[in-house]
DNA sequence: TTAAAAGTTTAGACAAAGCTAAATAATCTT
DNA sequence: AAGATTATTTAGCTTTGTCTAAACTTTTAA
C-alpha cells in the first residue's frame, strides 16, 4: 500500500463509518481534496488489488481488507496523537498534521511498541477510539450539543471536527475533554445552546454544538 | 525536498565524509542502490534546486544548503534511533530501519521536543554524533581496531558498518558501546586480532576489526 | 599517443498519481 | 417520458523517479 493509497482507504473508511452507504465519486473527491477524475483512477486501482468492492457509477464500499488495513492506519494515526500530546507536550490543535505522516510508518513492531509505550490507550486527544492491535475497538456513546437536553449534565467526551481552528476556541474557552457542563437554555431561533461550567455561563454557536460529543453525567 | 531527495542529500553526505573527494555518479548509484543513469537525473534536479554543485563528468558536492539539510535528516534519523533503543526498547540492530522511514517526517517542532524529551543525547546507538538543533556536533575521536596497538586498553565508542548482521554479531559476542576491550595480539598474516574483554578472549575477523571504532581507555 | 576500458550522460520508455476537457450515465423535473 | 442537470468515467497530458540502450568522455595502458 503507497501512501496515497492508504489515505484513499482512510477517507472511505471516514466517509462509510458517517452515512453507511456506498462512497460517491464526488464524497470521495471532495474529502480528499482532489478531482472526481482522479478518485476514478485511484478506486480502479484499489479494486484490482481487492481493498475495495467498486462498481462504476454507484460508489465504492470497503473489502474486508481494505477496512481492516484502513483501522491500522487510524490505529497508528492516534496513537501517534497520543504520544505527541502526552509525552512531547504538544496542545491537541496541533497533534492531527504530524500523526497524518507519522501515520504511514510501516512497521507493526513500532506500532505495538509504541501502545505499549502509552500504556495502551483506549482513546486519542479527541475523544476517538484507538484500535487495538487486532483492530477491535469500542464505538463511544455520545450525544452531540445539539441534542442534549435542557437542565442536564454532560461530560465532554470528544470533538467531531478536529481542525485547529475549532480545538482553539475551546482551549481559549476552556473547555477539554472531561469538563462536566450543564445545558441552561437552547435556543430555538438560532440554536445556540447556553452551557455553564466550572461556575462560568457560556453561549455557544449552534456550530460549535454540533461539533462537541458529551455523554450523561 | 521530496523523500527521494533527501536520500541522494544524504548518501552524498555520507561518501563526502569517507573520502572528500567530489562523489561520483557510480559511487552514488552503489550506494543509492540504483543506475548511474538515475543518479545523473536526481543530480541535476537538485543542482537546478542549488543544493549540490555539479559539473558533468566531474562527480558532485553538497553546496551549503544542501548540507545543511543532510545534516536536519541525519540528526533526525539519530534522534529517532535513540527513542527507539532507549524509550521502545528496540535492540540496536533493528533501529536502523524503521529510522530510515521517520526520519523524512516534517516538523522541526517534533524533532525539537524529541531532542528535548531524549534528554539532548549526544551520540546515537552506534556511536554516531547527533547534530543539535542548528546542525552543530562534535566530531568523535575514532581509532579503527585494526588500527589499535598490541597490549593497549580501548574502550568501544562505535560501529561502521550498522547492518542487522553486524551487530548481531556483536550482541552474540556480548561487545556493546562502552565494553572495555585489551589487545591482546594482531595476527599479520590474516589481520585478525585477538581481543579480551570481561576476562574473555575472542579473535575476532580483519572485517569485524575494520567496523569496530574505539578510543583509548 | 592512441586504442580499449571504464565511467558518465542522453534519449526514449514506463508506472504512479494527479489534472483538464470531453463523453457518457443517472437522476430530476416538468 | 424527454430534456436538463448532475455525477461519473474516459482520454490524453504532466511530473517524479526510475529503467535500458546508446552515445559520449575520461582514464588507462600498450
Amino acid at each position: 500500500m503507497t501512501l496515497a493509497e492508504e489515505n484513499y482507504l482512510k477517507a472511505i473508511y471516514h466517509l462509510e463509518n458517517q452515512s453507511s452507504n456506498e462512497v460517491s465519486t464526488n464524497a470521495l473527491a471532495e474529502e480528499m481534496q482532489t478531482k472526481a477524475s482522479s478518485v476514478t483512477d485511484m478506486i480502479k486501482k484499489l479494486a484490482e488489488k481487492n481493498m475495495v468492492s467498486y462498481i462504476p457509477y454507484q460508489g465504492v464500499t470497503l473489502s474486508k481488507a481494505g477496512r481492516a488495513h484502513a483501522v491500522k492506519v487510524v490505529r497508528k494515526h492516534r496513537l501517534w496523537e497520543v504520544f505527541l500530546l502526552e509525552k512531547l507536550n504538544f496542545s491537541w490543535d496541533e497533534v492531527h498534521d504530524v500523526a497524518e505522516q507519522l501515520e504511514h510508518i510501516k512497521s507493526e513492531k513500532l506500532t505495538d511498541k509504541l501502545d505499549e509505550f502509552l500504556d495502551f490507550p483506549k482513546v486519542d486527544p479527541h475523544g476517538d477510539p484507538i484500535p487495538d492491535k487486532h483492530g477491535n475497538f469500542e464505538e463511544i456513546d455520545k450525544t452531540s450539543l445539539t441534542d442534549a437536553q435542557e437542565g442536564q449534565s454532560y461530560v465532554c467526551i470528544g470533538v467531531h471536527d478536529s481542525s485547529s481552528d475549532f480545538l482553539k476556541y475551546l482551549d481559549a474557552n476552556h473547555i477539554s475533554l472531561g469538563t462536566t457542563i450543564e445545558i441552561i437554555h437552547k435556543e430555538p431561533f438560532d440554536n445556540s445552546v447556553k452551557i455553564k461550567f466550572n461556575d462560568v455561563e457560556l453561549v455557544v454557536s449552534e456550530n460549535v454544538a454540533k461539533n462537541l460529543f458529551l455523554q450523561e453525567a
